[in-house]
DNA sequence: CGGCATCCCCTGAGATACTG
DNA sequence: CAGTATCTCAGGGGATGCCG
């Protein structure tokens, strides 16, 4: 019998995105490679505050799952690029839906309550990121 | 000096919105609303293999993010309704991108591949939902 | 019914040091 | 440069029991 199978079809697609995505620093990661292929080290600078560790792993699962492409340079030092695959491209309305609704909310939200909960609160500058990044998701 | 207020325009709106919805029973509590003010052993039952612990955690917060709305009917027993704000109701387009995205990678992907990937490796069933939710999230 | 309060475990994630 | 390898720890989250 292939009850197991037959389950497939009762997953919820929701959780299956967010299974994907996981922990926060795999949105921050496709976020910035929608703008374009990215070296380790750019990614490193640009998802601010994460840790080698953390950008490694992330990566590493998000090339399992098929949503980035990893490309080596034969080169040296090393270069390697990072790149979203079709799937992971496919992201971008989801990635976009996140984007739009926290721009919203932070229009019409009180500055000083949004400065008290998200600056201080989360450790860190993390959320912080460079101005430019904005024109990248539109 | 305002230089903490300064550094709000400069917060990753995409990193506020997953900020706000955190942990995935977030995500899920927020589409069985969707669908309408429910009760608190309604959400025990909908959010498939949540505690009791992390319903009412979560509730807590998201009332305190003004997500949702928390109305105490008194009677014996008691009887508590939750339903999502104009603010919490705002982001039914990010539900929505999110469950899209879902029930487009488990059509086209491998059932087996799926079965794998989602109904093993993730403890239990906590994936699984009922199939009269599908109609919910449009 | 709709919660709290505890205890406890596991892992997500940071810090640091080392390598091809 | 782009990682790997350890060590460590906070806290996310489960299980259980009690309460108005």
């Amino acid at each position: 019998m292939n009850d197991a199978l037959s389950n497939v079809n009762k997953i919820c697609p929701c959780a299956v995105t967010i299974s994907l995505l996981s922990s926060k620093w795999k949105i921050l990661i496709m976020r910035d490679l929608l703008a374009g292929p990215k070296r380790y080290s750019d990614l490193k600078r640009s998802v601010m505050g994460i840790s080698q560790k953390m950008l490694t792993q992330s990566l590493k699962e998000m090339a399992a799952d098929g949503l980035v492409n990893r490309h080596v340079y034969p080169e040296v030092p090393p270069c390697v690029e990072y790149s979203l695959s079709n799937l992971g491209a496919s992201l971008r309305p989801v990635i976009y839906a996140l984007n739009k609704w926290g721009k919203d909310y932070l229009q019409k939200s009180n500055p000083a309550y949004i400065h008290e909960r998200f600056n201080i609160a989360v450790p860190k500058n993390r959320w912080l990121i460079n101005s430019e990044r904005f024109s990248n998701i539109r």
